[in-house]
RNA sequence: GCCCCCGUCGUCUAGCCCGGUCCAGGACACCGCCCUUUCAAGGCGGAGAUCGCGGGUUCAAAUCCCGCCGGGGGCGCCA
């Protein structure tokens, strides 16, 4: 028994991630997969990535590739995989299909499958029966013990058939699930389930079994929504002779109305959370946050410290709500303090080159502009603003300023102007223009000096001549600090902007 | 309907296994003040959870036991 032990624990921990190809990462699907990660490296294992593509009718080439592209964005690494290859290859299923009949055969010789003919009609039937005198739909067993001569009879005819499980009769299986405690299960509950289809493909709950244990798969983590199928699976191993993994069920991720996370809730892919401008990090940082808490309570983790912290029985076990605003916050977080500012601006650059059709309309152009300037100026205008965007998406909006000689006024602006009579706008901004055309030099620490002055000259209050210059020279009543802003486009660009403002005046 | 899982501030959660230090701690959001040329960021403070409910056990329960209620997931020739 110690030796057994030993052998057990040293024994090299693999983990999985099987996302099925019919959609864009889901972001529960990205967590489970994060999860996976997480807990193979922290206990130096492997995690291996499996593409999922039985349901030949949904699975598409296309998802599998943005799926793949989506996880390593995320930074997720794999040992093996569809595209890096490994000893337990091939990790697309539709690829191990001679494999699975190998093992559909052993199940069949050996009693523990048959084959069905009933049709889908009769099945039907079967259900409607049961459903009309309340109790639970099992399949009958109908074809259960048909003899040797009517299945070759039938076979002879053609007949089309599924290959069932022989579930054993009234036995409980019980598991130690690592989340969620000793689960137990009874297989009266679930009829003999299918593993074939009548197309001859094998079924997602028998070849998750077959490829599970064929790739050395120790622990397997995914979400709650599979637990009530690991005893049909725990079913599978024993008759296959192999041995059980450890599982562990991860609690769903919840949108607001508490309901699990779908299409419905908005947007639940890794990649529109890219399109709109958020950060792999933050992204991670923030789904691992979603059912598990580290125990020193830090919450803005790198990847390696997240792995460092990892720990698979402090997985809490209620289900999450996924709340965005907090994410919003922490991608923040990531921008103006985590990341450094060569990084951060080339991933500005990076962002609107790629990304440029999922920024506003209004934004478009201001991207074009930023686009033009070279990287050390952009560079700058990143330090200045940094603090007050939350997402890439949000740059153009925050820096426009800095990029946009032609001032456009906003509403807000217009009524600014309104309010205080253009005649005491103009008088502000030619006074303050002269002021500036009569200095040698004119650096962002001048602009308040002026705007006293002007106000002291003009009797006018401070606050009135700063938002005055602010409309002046942005076209907005809010935004960066102004000295940020003359320090940076410089003296002339100034002078231009109040200029056309006083032109415009009339 | 049946099976399974879950239930601490609006949300994410700490604490629960090993009852007392918890009239329950942190984070997001919210409110107020400070900073300030505005927005944001930042600093400080505040409000917010009778620990789903009801019974036990105990000197003592968020923590242990039972029942109930509520929420969620699964019951396919989908994964």
């Amino acid at each position: 028994m110690a030796e057994k032990n030993k052998a057990e624990s040293s024994k090299k921990i693999r983990t999985r991630f099987a996302p099925s190809p019919t959609g864009w990462l889901h972001l529960g699907n990205a967590r489970t997969a994060i999860f996976n990660y997480l807990f193979a490296r922290h206990n130096g294992g492997d995690l291996v990535l499996r593409i999922e593509d039985t349901d030949r009718e949904r699975s598409k080439k296309e998802f599998e590739e943005a799926i793949i592209e989506d996880l390593k964005w995320l930074g997720i690494e794999w040992d093996e995989g569809p595209d890096v290859g490994g000893p337990h290859g091939p990790y697309r299923q539709r690829e191990r299909f001679d494999i699975y009949k190998k093992y559909v055969d052993i199940l069949l010789k050996k009693g523990y499958a048959y084959r069905c003919f009933c049709t889908p009609e009769e099945l039907e039937a079967e259900r409607e029966k049961a459903k009309k005198e309340g109790r639970p739909y099992r399949y009958s067993g109908k074809c259960r013990h048909l003899t040797p001569e009517q299945v070759e009879e039938y076979l002879k005819e053609g007949k089309p058939y599924v290959v069932r499980f022989r579930v054993p009769d009234g036995r409980d299986i019980v598991f130690e699930d690592l989340i969620k405690g000793e689960v137990k299960f009874n297989v009266n509950d679930f009829g003999d389930f299918v593993i074939v289809r009548s197309d001859g493909s094998p079924v997602y709950n028998f070849v998750v079994v077959i490829d599970d244990a064929l790739m050395k798969i120790t622990h397997v983590i995914r979400g709650e929504d599979h637990l009530s199928n690991t005893p049909k699976q725990i079913l599978i191993y024993e008759a296959l002779g192999f041995e059980v993994p450890k599982f562990a069920h991860l609690p769903i991720i919840l949108g607001e109305d508490r309901s699990k996370l779908s299409k419905r809730h908005g947007a639940v892919s890794v990649r529109q959370y890219r399109f709109d401008g958020y950060l792999p990090e933050a992204l991670l940082n923030f789904l691992s946050l979603l059912g598990w808490y580290p125990k020193d309570g830090k919450e803005i983790l790198s990847k390696e410290e997240l792995i460092e912290r990892f720990d698979i029985e402090d997985i809490h076990n209620a289900p999450a709500v996924f709340n965005k605003e907090k994410l919003y916050w922490m991608n923040g977080v990531y921008i103006r303090e985590v990341l450094d500012l060569d990084d951060l601006t080339n991933r500005v650059i990076n962002y609107l080159k790629q990304y440029k059709e999922h920024l506003d309309k209004e934004d478009q152009p201001v991207a074009e502009l930023i686009l033009q300037k070279p990287y050390e100026y952009i560079k700058e205008v990143v330090s200045k603003v940094r603090d007050s965007f939350f997402t890439l998406k949000e740059f153009p909006k925050r820096a426009k300023p800095f990029f946009v000689d032609k001032v456009e006024l906003t509403p807000e602006a217009v009524k600014h102007i309104e309010k205080i009579t253009p005649e005491v706008a103009k008088q502000i901004v030619e006074l303050y223009l002269q002021k500036v055309k009569d200095m040698e030099t004119f650096k962002g620490e001048d602009f308040k000096k002026v705007a006293k002055q002007v106000a002291k000259e003009l009797k006018l209050k401070p606050g009135m001549v700063f938002k005055t210059l602010r409309v002046a020279l942005t076209g907005e009543t809010q935004g960066v600090s102004l000295d940020l802003l003359v320090d940076v486009i410089g003296k002339e660009a100034t002078e231009k902007r109040l200029e056309s403002f006083l032109s415009n005046l009339g």
